[in-house]
DNA sequence: CTGAAAGCGCTAACAG
DNA sequence: CTGTTAGCGCTTTCAG
């Protein structure tokens, strides 16, 4: 019943050559003749035969498996993501062992030690903190990681975002354009480069506009977090503008300003995201946001972890992708906006 | 530089005691005395040592890995259900290897393929069809496998997914009670068995009532096809309610009726979903529609999966649980409405 | 309970 | 190009 697995014995009994014949038809590099290779597919193809690929990754060292580590599935810019980082991956001869890096800080450091059990032969690190200890193990490991959408100071670190700081900037642009005056800022958890990176680059650009927070409350990157400090914000001396660390904050800051305080949005007051997540274009929200271009960063991400596997001694590398502002309607638009 | 992986051997030197009492130390169900174990651990905790979870799995031929495939990511549901079963296999001890079945049908086989070279001990199918062929081979390869969301004939496959019919009749039954007798029905794609029992269920008390379909429109799952099937849908004699066939499509189908066709909801026209996911339950949407409890759904595939894992012989089940009616706002609520 | 020995399925170094 | 020989890191009889 349980089929009893074909090895590559079973195969070069049957083709009449040596396991090492068998082995090399099936490994990449490797050079056979047209005739064993020709014999050795036949056989195999008859008895089933797949390599083991555990087995290989046992004496090979390595196992062309991708650790990859996520958290927020809830916020839309990962499940995206993490669409776009399997199929590159796969595409590229690797798979993705997933691990979920639930809130708990303490956490990340039990996954990451079980990702190093299996023999990854690297790790990529979506928008989770690491301790620096961690990054040590991991270093000393061999296991080169990757930060996707988080940076750290540690410069020993790859890391790849978007333009964060930039971001900001754009945002701030817009909304001075736009004739706002008094401008909220939402941040999100506060821990996070991306978070401090977007709020600097707004704040810069205000103030050399004279300009500084009219208000400011933190969300924590949570849309329950969001709703209160939406309703903090505005329950006296309310701004005409807001903008929000991410998308998923601000959706539920214009559905909390719309459904709950009954303001109009755009109307009685600006609300500008950043991500670009599907949801942004949907009519219901037609948010205004910057976008992290998924695309772009996943790429990267990609082309950086893998040469660093491959080409041992690549250096560590940081990026950061720029990204447009996409106008839509949920922030008034200045007259005659083009850039 | 790259740290020479500390083995078993070098533990046991340090212990002074055999490979073999290491081994047993890292064994789950093996035993050792009190000392032995004792020097073990002292010494692997000085070393850095961890088993190699590869070579355990190529001798004992458990890899304590589940090969996950998913589509749809961009549908909310999944990223739900992914992060839960994640989660719940962490629990247990078993890691996720995921593999995304993008769109291509033919693409499906070449994953499972892949899969079962990694040697995982179970695979689990969200949403997403086998070919009988394939169905074949999992079978025989002895890995077991349920399919999550989605039903098939074969009874030797096990599957879980909500009571669609009962769904289905759910929905009917709280349109019917609102007073709607023009009521339209948006589908799914048309090979998945979620679809059609959802519409089955639906239809059936329509009949029942004396009703037929309306309006009847394929959306395909898809956000565009929904967007267009509304556009036909009420290109004339437009239907006073519509069940779509799931949320990411009742969404879409919403912008489209109130941006784009200038149709209030409900006002104009009540709208009801399948699945309860996040978005949902969001302000703009407010969306009235049948809870897929994926916590129980989740739950029950693990139970099934592992238990076919660990106890063979197990017999391959199908499970289909209940969820209620979210009743929102995106429907007009009949009279008195309570059950 | 413990060590020695055998072996999982495969690749890699080396003669030929 | 090909077969032989080792050996990856670990578990698992099997004696003791």
């Amino acid at each position: 019943m349980v089929a009893s697995r074909v090895t590559s014995a079973d195969v070069a009994a049957r083709a009449g050559v040596s396991r090492s014949a068998v082995s090399r038809v099936f490994t990449p590099g490797a050079s056979a003749s047209k005739k064993t290779v020709e014999k050795v597919r036949k056989a195999a193809q008859e008895l089933g035969y797949r390599p083991n690929v555990l087995a290989r990754a046992v004496v090979s060292g390595k196992s062309r498996m991708i650790g990859l580590i996520v958290a927020y599935l809830n916020n839309q810019f990962y499940p995206e993501a993490l669409e776009k980082l399997s199929n590159a991956l796969q595409a590229r001869g690797y798979h993705v062992l997933i691990f979920m890096a639930s809130q708990t800080a303490g956490n990340v450091d039990k996954v990451v030690e079980e990702i190093l059990d299996y023999q990854v032969d690297g790790i990529i690190a979506a928008s989770v903190a690491l301790s620096s200890d961690l990054t040590e193990r991991c270093l000393a490991a061999g296991v080169p990681m990757v930060l996707f959408n988080r940076s750290q100071d540690d410069g020993r670190m790859s890391a790849v975002t978007s333009d964060n700081r930039a971001g900001g900037r754009k945002v701030a642009e817009f909304l001075l354009a736009g004739g706002h005056r008094k401008i909220g800022y939402i941040a999100g958890w506060e821990g996070a480069s991306t978070q401090r990176d977007r709020e600097a680059g707004f704040v810069e650009t205000l103030r050399s506009a004279g300009l500084g927070l009219h208000a400011r409350e933190v969300g924590d990157f949570l849309m329950e977090g969001a709703q209160k400090a939406t309703r903090r914000m505005f329950a006296e001396d309310p701004p005409d503008a807001v903008f929000v660390a991410n998308d998923h904050m601000a959706m539920a800051v214009m559905d909390t300003l719309r459904s709950e305080l009954g303001r109009a949005v755009p109307g009685d007051v600006s609300v500008v995201g950043y991500d670009d997540v599907p949801a942004a274009a949907w009519a219901a929200y037609d948010l205004t946001t910057v976008r992290q271009p998924a695309n772009r960063m996943v790429t990267e991400t990609v082309d950086i972890l893998l040469s660093m596997i491959e080409t041992p001694g690549t250096r560590p590398r940081r990026v950061e992708i720029d990204g447009p502002l996409i106008v839509r309607g949920s922030a008034r638009i200045p007259e005659g906006w083009s850039a």
